[in-house]
DNA sequence: AATGAATGAGCTTTCATTCAT
DNA sequence: AATGAATGAAAGCTCATTCAT
């Protein structure tokens, strides 16, 4: 097996979660064996169950790291805008620009793990659920700022998430459009417009017929 | 294993293909043995395999026979809508409805399959995909009749398929609300706004707040 | 599966029987399937349990009708030699003959059945056994002839049916020498030179060196 | 299962090898199944797998250790004799005498394999073509060195292998004779007598007629 | 901390055989 | 005589996990 280059982290435990992703975005998560992960991160079986008491054990820690990383990023974007609608816009920008630039992620977040049918299911779902709760609470903030008008915001945050987990479902499988980014102006503009609010960000938008 | 009560259908593959569909929903694909399969249905591993070549391949069966069916319940409902945009809500609204009633289906159509990383997440496409385009192709009717502005249907249709999508997983993992079809009037409105549409069938518009 | 060509014999058993040899012959004994000779013969398997009680049973069958045949044509051969010597000599040449002309039948006959293991093996003997007892039957009546010396009838009788055998068994892998009949004259004057004998026919000695 | 008396060796990779081939030579290649193997030798499929890729690749290990060991054996016995005649005698014997040493052997590897059907057949060849290899190697020496007359080497080697195997296959179907060197001399005198020439190590030779 | 041989339950699949029709 | 759906034991193989070193 080739050993994945793996340069500066000597630490055992990150080499190990690094290949991790790498390998399940690959071939998913039930097919994502413990000896390619060990032969690949260039350890060993003992060393993997050194430190991490299962595969699933090791998977969850992998996701806590990586949607920790992923909702940090964008709260750190958004704290920088001037209104809660301006964050709800970036909020969108960010998660679609991440995503796009780490397509190993995206694809692991969003859909190597989910319906494994184990008890994992329940594990995971945190992680769109999070996504949900940052926006639910930026979209109420804009309601209390008047920004927007009332909405029934939990169902609005959930439908966002599966709006933009989609197109990136999409993009995954079938590589369209070339550029996912392409894709977010239109996006948004469309998310803001289904709770009656315009877009604060009209970079470019699109009322054109699509390509797909 | 408990024998699940089975009454009619005396067919084999029949047998089998319900099962399956229980089992599945149950365990998720990966982990829904042949054995059990078998088992529950009171058939026999010999008898499964002469019905199907692999388990991959009855799978497949399955999806096709589900797919087919929630397909043409949509059609069948929506040719008596009196407009494009009439149809394009009441797709939302079977759609809602089919899988509010079909729990087990829901589940293994919309999240047991995907992520198994293998190819046949690639065969399984097809489902979302076939949605949305049926709800393209409504959308284009709709803007061709001048009832909604032009847009990007192509992607409109994927979030569309997305919300529809989260909403139900949310449901499915959370048990929230506990009547998805509640859902439904705030998601057929807030997708329609999304387009610059207005609600044709506004039965149970909420403009309150939520409860997730 | 394509369903060999089989015009004439509507007796389904003779059927079952040729298209056996068929298979056994492309597969080997173990891989030789009941579904696969039922399919090509067209016929079921109800009826191929009908006729045989087991497929060991069948093959035995299939055996002494191929074994039967052969030894039935050698001795219409021989008999009408002059001398036992040139009986003798017939014999080599009409085993060659056969299964040049026969490949199939020398293939099963010679290679497929030995060496399963059970205790089809001892019931398989009599086959090579049936050829040495031949051979040797007429290489006494060489030796009460005076037309050869006294020798251990036994041993040079196996080893005349191994030789054979290894000869065919390499044109049957190796498929050299093209014309398997080709090697006939040499291998015949070889092996009566074991017994001290001269060649009766040697109508194409060959003293020069091989080809393999 | 009886678990097999194996002192000394305490490698597992031998310890399955050494049980194969005890287990092949009782049941043959097709039904020596892989439990069977690894509950004799104490070990686990899991540690099986862990040597071998496959049951096939493991047998093949097998063959090629069994026949390195018995063609250097072969080797090492002739390189002290005089002339290329003498090590031709000595070929046969040593070979006849190894066998009739490890009659497990012979049963593996001269009728347990031989007929899978599959491909494997082509892989298992080259032990009796390695045999006459040999063989024929010494006579075209003997012939260079003037002590026999010219011949096809090629075929008599052949001829040569086929006997001594069937001989040998006799004696393990049959058990006669008891003691298989009885019939070395016997059989190394015909065989040189094929090709013209005199045994040159006529210790025991036998004019006799035969007890078969 | 790390190694890798060993484990064994579990997997999907095959196949000779049976039996109701 | 003939059919083919059904059976179930057994096959080869996988893999998360353990453990002596």
């Amino acid at each position: 097996m080739t050993k994945s280059p793996q340069p500066e982290t000597n630490n055992t435990r990150e080499r190990i979660l690094n290949t991790a992703l790498d390998v399940i975005a690959r071939r998913g998560y039930a097919a994502a064996g413990v000896q390619e992960i060990v032969e690949r991160s260039g350890t060993s079986k003992g060393s993997f169950y050194f430190h991490f008491p299962s595969k699933e054990k090791m998977v969850m820690a992998l996701f806590e790291r990586m949607s920790e990383k992923l909702i940090d990023k964008v709260y750190r974007t958004i704290e920088k805008e001037p209104t809660p609608l301006h964050r709800v816009a970036a909020s969108i920008d960010t998660l679609m620009a991440v995503f796009a630039a780490k397509r190993t992620i995206a694809q692991v977040l969003l859909l190597s793990i989910a319906g494994n049918g184990k008890a994992i299911d329940r594990k995971f779902l945190p992680i769109t659920e999070k996504f949900s709760a940052l926006i639910r609470q930026e979209l109420d903030a804009a309601i209390a700022a008047g920004q927007i008008p009332p909405a029934d915001t939990g169902l609005v945050a959930l439908m966002w998430v599966g709006s933009i987990r989609e197109v990136i479902f999409h993009w995954l499988l079938t590589g369209k459009p070339p550029a996912l980014t392409a894709e977010t102006p239109a996006l948004r503009t469309a998310l803001l417009r289904s709770i009656g609010a315009e877009d604060p960000r009209p970079n470019a938008a699109n009322g054109g017929n699509g390509r797909r």
